[in-house]
DNA sequence: TTCGATGTTCGTGAAACATCGAACAAGCTA
DNA sequence: TAGCTTGTTCGATGTTTCACGAACATCGAA
Protein backbone atom coordinates (compact mmCIF):
# COMPACT_ATOMS: atom_id res chain seq x y z
CA UNK A 1 0.00 0.00 0.00
CA UNK A 2 1.86 2.86 -1.16
CA UNK A 3 0.31 6.23 0.99
CA UNK A 4 -1.75 7.47 -1.58
CA UNK A 5 -1.90 10.71 -3.04
CA UNK A 6 -3.91 13.93 -1.74
CA UNK A 7 -4.74 16.52 -3.93
CA UNK A 8 -3.67 20.52 -2.86
CA UNK A 9 -6.02 22.54 -2.26
CA UNK A 10 -5.31 24.43 -5.47
CA UNK A 11 -5.75 21.12 -7.00
CA UNK A 12 -9.45 20.80 -6.16
CA UNK A 13 -12.36 21.13 -8.73
CA UNK A 14 -15.44 22.08 -8.90
CA UNK A 15 -16.76 19.69 -11.20
CA UNK A 16 -14.56 16.96 -9.01
CA UNK A 17 -16.16 17.43 -5.76
CA UNK A 18 -19.60 17.93 -7.55
CA UNK A 19 -18.98 13.85 -8.63
CA UNK A 20 -17.73 12.83 -5.98
CA UNK A 21 -20.86 13.96 -3.78
CA UNK A 22 -22.82 12.27 -6.54
CA UNK A 23 -23.20 9.37 -5.07
CA UNK A 24 -25.82 8.34 -2.04
CA UNK A 25 -22.36 6.15 -0.97
CA UNK A 26 -19.93 8.91 -0.83
CA UNK A 27 -22.21 11.22 0.56
CA UNK A 28 -23.00 9.04 3.29
CA UNK A 29 -19.68 9.13 4.31
CA UNK A 30 -19.22 12.62 4.06
CA UNK A 31 -21.95 12.77 6.83
CA UNK A 32 -20.49 10.40 8.81
CA UNK A 33 -17.42 12.54 8.99
CA UNK A 34 -18.78 15.45 9.64
CA UNK A 35 -18.72 16.05 12.92
CA UNK A 36 -14.79 16.50 12.72
CA UNK A 37 -13.50 13.31 14.40
CA UNK A 38 -11.24 10.86 12.41
CA UNK A 39 -12.88 7.15 12.17
CA UNK A 40 -11.03 3.75 11.28
CA UNK A 41 -11.56 2.79 8.03
CA UNK A 42 -13.28 -0.33 9.32
CA UNK A 43 -15.57 1.20 11.67
CA UNK A 44 -17.51 2.61 8.81
CA UNK A 45 -20.39 0.83 8.03
CA UNK A 46 -21.91 0.36 4.51
CA UNK A 47 -24.10 -2.27 2.35
CA UNK A 48 -21.00 -2.83 -0.24
CA UNK A 49 -18.30 -4.70 -0.78
CA UNK A 50 -15.14 -3.68 0.91
CA UNK A 51 -13.49 -3.53 -2.33
CA UNK A 52 -15.93 -1.20 -3.26
CA UNK A 53 -15.90 1.02 -0.20
CA UNK A 54 -12.22 1.11 -1.01
CA UNK A 55 -13.14 2.48 -4.47
CA UNK A 56 -15.68 5.12 -3.03
CA UNK A 57 -12.80 6.48 -0.18
CA UNK A 58 -10.48 6.64 -3.30
CA UNK A 59 -13.02 8.86 -4.80
CA UNK A 60 -13.60 10.96 -1.97
CA UNK A 61 -9.73 11.25 -1.36
CA UNK A 62 -8.53 11.81 -4.97
CA UNK A 63 -11.56 14.72 -5.10
CA UNK A 64 -10.01 16.09 -2.45
CA UNK A 65 -12.91 15.59 0.28
CA UNK A 66 -10.98 13.69 2.54
CA UNK A 67 -7.49 12.71 3.68
CA UNK A 68 -6.21 9.51 4.96
CA UNK A 69 -3.52 8.66 7.52
CA UNK A 70 -2.08 5.49 7.90
CA UNK A 71 -1.35 3.46 10.87
CA UNK A 72 0.83 0.38 10.75
CA UNK A 73 -2.15 -1.74 8.68
CA UNK A 74 -4.72 0.33 9.65
CA UNK A 75 -6.52 3.53 8.09
CA UNK A 76 -8.50 6.40 9.17
CA UNK A 77 -10.46 9.19 7.70
CA UNK A 78 -11.07 12.78 8.18
CA UNK A 79 -12.86 15.04 6.33
CA UNK A 80 -11.04 17.94 4.71
CA UNK A 81 -13.54 20.66 6.24
CA UNK A 82 -11.11 23.70 6.63
CA UNK A 83 -9.74 23.19 3.49
CA UNK A 84 -12.93 22.91 1.60
CA UNK A 85 -14.29 25.99 3.07
CA UNK A 86 -11.27 27.92 2.24
CA UNK A 87 -11.21 26.39 -1.78
CA UNK A 88 -15.72 25.98 -2.00
CA UNK A 89 -16.96 28.72 0.69
CA UNK A 90 -20.36 27.37 1.69
CA UNK A 91 -19.98 24.29 -0.55
CA UNK A 92 -19.81 21.95 2.49
CA UNK A 93 -22.55 23.20 4.63
CA UNK A 94 -24.90 23.75 2.02
CA UNK A 95 -24.31 20.20 1.20
CA UNK A 96 -24.31 18.84 4.46
CA UNK A 97 -27.62 20.51 5.49
CA UNK A 98 -29.24 19.13 2.16
CA UNK A 99 -28.35 15.40 2.76
CA UNK A 100 -29.92 15.73 6.50
CA UNK A 101 -32.26 17.27 5.46
CA UNK A 102 -32.88 14.01 2.34
CA UNK A 103 -31.32 11.51 4.62
CA UNK A 104 -29.27 10.92 1.91
CA UNK A 105 -26.43 8.25 2.22
CA UNK A 106 -28.08 7.12 5.89
CA UNK A 107 -27.42 3.64 5.19
CA UNK A 108 -23.97 4.86 5.68
CA UNK A 109 -22.76 4.00 9.67
CA UNK A 110 -19.87 3.96 12.02
CA UNK A 111 -19.32 1.07 14.87
CA UNK A 112 -19.15 2.57 18.48
CA UNK A 113 -22.25 5.01 17.45
CA UNK A 114 -23.65 7.36 19.60
CA UNK A 115 -22.42 6.39 22.82
CA UNK A 116 -25.50 6.13 25.36
CA UNK A 117 -26.07 8.21 27.77
CA UNK B 1 -41.39 17.82 -29.47
CA UNK B 2 -43.67 17.22 -26.04
CA UNK B 3 -43.68 19.32 -23.46
CA UNK B 4 -41.00 18.53 -21.35
CA UNK B 5 -41.24 17.04 -17.89
CA UNK B 6 -40.11 19.50 -14.96
CA UNK B 7 -39.52 18.10 -11.55
CA UNK B 8 -41.90 19.69 -8.38
CA UNK B 9 -39.27 21.06 -6.13
CA UNK B 10 -40.26 18.53 -3.67
CA UNK B 11 -38.76 16.07 -6.20
CA UNK B 12 -35.43 17.45 -6.68
CA UNK B 13 -32.46 15.03 -5.20
CA UNK B 14 -29.55 15.99 -3.62
CA UNK B 15 -27.50 13.60 -5.53
CA UNK B 16 -29.09 14.44 -8.75
CA UNK B 17 -28.30 17.90 -8.72
CA UNK B 18 -24.38 17.11 -8.21
CA UNK B 19 -24.40 15.01 -10.80
CA UNK B 20 -26.04 17.28 -12.75
CA UNK B 21 -23.15 19.40 -11.82
CA UNK B 22 -20.36 17.28 -12.56
CA UNK B 23 -20.39 18.03 -16.15
CA UNK B 24 -18.29 21.62 -17.23
CA UNK B 25 -20.73 21.98 -19.89
CA UNK B 26 -23.65 22.31 -17.80
CA UNK B 27 -22.00 24.66 -15.64
CA UNK B 28 -21.06 26.40 -17.99
CA UNK B 29 -25.31 26.53 -18.94
CA UNK B 30 -26.05 27.46 -15.58
CA UNK B 31 -23.54 30.05 -15.05
CA UNK B 32 -24.69 31.85 -18.34
CA UNK B 33 -28.45 31.73 -16.87
CA UNK B 34 -27.31 32.78 -13.61
CA UNK B 35 -28.06 36.46 -14.23
CA UNK B 36 -32.06 35.41 -13.81
CA UNK B 37 -32.36 36.22 -17.67
CA UNK B 38 -34.18 34.21 -20.14
CA UNK B 39 -32.20 32.35 -22.99
CA UNK B 40 -33.54 30.91 -26.19
CA UNK B 41 -31.76 27.59 -26.88
CA UNK B 42 -30.46 28.99 -30.05
CA UNK B 43 -28.65 31.11 -28.31
CA UNK B 44 -26.58 29.24 -26.29
CA UNK B 45 -23.11 28.45 -27.69
CA UNK B 46 -21.48 25.62 -26.70
CA UNK B 47 -18.62 23.51 -28.37
CA UNK B 48 -20.71 20.63 -28.75
CA UNK B 49 -23.17 18.97 -31.49
CA UNK B 50 -26.75 20.19 -31.16
CA UNK B 51 -27.90 16.74 -30.03
CA UNK B 52 -25.33 16.74 -27.12
CA UNK B 53 -26.34 20.35 -26.16
CA UNK B 54 -29.60 18.88 -26.09
CA UNK B 55 -29.30 16.12 -23.94
CA UNK B 56 -27.06 18.36 -21.20
CA UNK B 57 -30.05 20.72 -21.23
CA UNK B 58 -32.74 17.63 -20.67
CA UNK B 59 -30.08 16.40 -17.80
CA UNK B 60 -30.50 19.85 -16.14
CA UNK B 61 -33.75 20.50 -16.81
CA UNK B 62 -34.59 16.85 -15.28
CA UNK B 63 -32.43 17.38 -12.10
CA UNK B 64 -34.91 21.09 -11.73
CA UNK B 65 -31.93 23.17 -12.35
CA UNK B 66 -33.82 24.75 -15.49
CA UNK B 67 -36.98 25.36 -16.79
CA UNK B 68 -38.09 25.18 -20.22
CA UNK B 69 -40.55 27.07 -21.99
CA UNK B 70 -41.91 26.40 -25.37
CA UNK B 71 -42.76 28.96 -27.74
CA UNK B 72 -44.01 27.89 -31.41
CA UNK B 73 -40.92 26.14 -32.57
CA UNK B 74 -38.32 27.46 -30.16
CA UNK B 75 -37.52 26.95 -26.82
CA UNK B 76 -36.59 29.17 -23.66
CA UNK B 77 -34.93 28.46 -21.06
CA UNK B 78 -34.35 29.99 -17.23
CA UNK B 79 -32.66 28.44 -14.08
CA UNK B 80 -35.19 27.69 -11.11
CA UNK B 81 -32.88 29.84 -8.98
CA UNK B 82 -35.88 30.86 -6.50
CA UNK B 83 -37.13 27.07 -5.85
CA UNK B 84 -33.63 25.52 -5.81
CA UNK B 85 -32.49 27.94 -2.92
CA UNK B 86 -35.67 26.89 -1.26
CA UNK B 87 -34.63 23.13 -1.68
CA UNK B 88 -31.57 23.77 -1.12
CA UNK B 89 -30.42 26.71 0.43
CA UNK B 90 -27.22 28.12 -0.31
CA UNK B 91 -25.98 25.45 -2.32
CA UNK B 92 -26.38 27.48 -5.91
CA UNK B 93 -24.67 30.17 -4.73
CA UNK B 94 -21.52 28.55 -3.38
CA UNK B 95 -21.62 27.06 -6.72
CA UNK B 96 -21.53 29.39 -9.08
CA UNK B 97 -18.78 31.57 -6.41
CA UNK B 98 -16.73 28.92 -6.98
CA UNK B 99 -17.63 28.22 -10.80
CA UNK B 100 -16.82 32.01 -11.46
CA UNK B 101 -13.56 31.91 -9.53
CA UNK B 102 -12.04 28.45 -11.18
CA UNK B 103 -13.56 29.23 -14.43
CA UNK B 104 -15.73 26.62 -14.94
CA UNK B 105 -18.05 26.19 -18.33
CA UNK B 106 -15.93 29.29 -19.69
CA UNK B 107 -16.31 27.47 -22.86
CA UNK B 108 -19.59 28.31 -22.85
CA UNK B 109 -21.65 31.10 -23.90
CA UNK B 110 -24.65 33.00 -25.31
CA UNK B 111 -25.01 34.87 -28.37
CA UNK B 112 -25.64 38.57 -28.25
CA UNK B 113 -23.36 38.88 -25.80
CA UNK B 114 -23.01 41.71 -23.43
CA UNK B 115 -24.14 45.11 -25.38
CA UNK B 116 -21.80 47.42 -26.00
CA UNK B 117 -21.81 50.42 -23.99
C1' DT C 1 8.07 -17.68 10.58
C1' DT C 2 3.38 -18.46 10.31
C1' DC C 3 -1.05 -16.66 10.88
C1' DG C 4 -4.71 -13.19 11.00
C1' DA C 5 -6.34 -8.60 10.17
C1' DT C 6 -6.60 -4.67 7.17
C1' DG C 7 -7.01 -2.41 2.99
C1' DT C 8 -5.58 -1.98 -1.92
C1' DT C 9 -5.39 -3.62 -6.51
C1' DC C 10 -6.82 -6.53 -10.30
C1' DG C 11 -9.98 -8.65 -13.51
C1' DT C 12 -14.41 -8.57 -14.93
C1' DG C 13 -19.16 -7.39 -16.01
C1' DA C 14 -23.20 -4.37 -16.17
C1' DA C 15 -24.88 0.07 -16.35
C1' DA C 16 -24.57 4.92 -17.13
C1' DC C 17 -22.64 8.74 -19.64
C1' DA C 18 -20.84 11.91 -23.36
C1' DT C 19 -20.60 12.38 -27.95
C1' DC C 20 -21.69 12.36 -32.74
C1' DG C 21 -24.45 12.30 -37.10
C1' DA C 22 -28.75 11.10 -39.14
C1' DA C 23 -33.50 10.99 -39.02
C1' DC C 24 -37.54 12.99 -37.36
C1' DA C 25 -41.42 16.22 -35.73
C1' DA C 26 -43.50 20.59 -35.50
C1' DG C 27 -44.13 25.01 -36.47
C1' DC C 28 -43.18 29.22 -39.43
C1' DT C 29 -42.68 31.28 -44.15
C1' DA C 30 -42.59 31.78 -48.93
C1' DT D 1 -47.57 22.89 -50.54
C1' DA D 2 -42.71 23.10 -50.24
C1' DG D 3 -39.03 24.40 -47.73
C1' DC D 4 -36.59 26.22 -43.74
C1' DT D 5 -35.74 26.51 -38.83
C1' DT D 6 -35.52 24.56 -34.35
C1' DG D 7 -34.86 21.08 -31.22
C1' DT D 8 -35.62 16.22 -29.94
C1' DT D 9 -34.89 11.42 -30.54
C1' DC D 10 -32.42 7.40 -32.22
C1' DG D 11 -28.55 4.35 -32.87
C1' DA D 12 -23.72 3.65 -32.53
C1' DT D 13 -19.42 4.18 -30.17
C1' DG D 14 -16.06 4.68 -26.68
C1' DT D 15 -15.30 6.00 -21.84
C1' DT D 16 -16.22 6.00 -17.11
C1' DT D 17 -18.38 4.33 -13.03
C1' DC D 18 -20.06 0.91 -9.69
C1' DA D 19 -20.00 -3.46 -8.17
C1' DC D 20 -18.15 -7.97 -6.88
C1' DG D 21 -14.80 -11.63 -5.55
C1' DA D 22 -10.08 -13.05 -5.65
C1' DA D 23 -5.45 -12.15 -5.13
C1' DC D 24 -2.02 -9.44 -3.07
C1' DA D 25 0.81 -6.53 0.26
C1' DT D 26 1.74 -5.04 4.76
C1' DC D 27 1.87 -5.08 9.52
C1' DG D 28 1.27 -6.99 14.19
C1' DA D 29 0.73 -11.01 17.00
C1' DA D 30 1.44 -15.77 18.25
Amino acid sequence: MRPAHHPEVGEFTLTGVMAALSDPIRVGVVRVLADGRERGWGDLLAPVAKSTLSHHLRVLRDAGLTRTRQEGTRCFVTLRRQELQVRFPGLLEAVLAAAEDEDVGHQVGVKDAVPPT
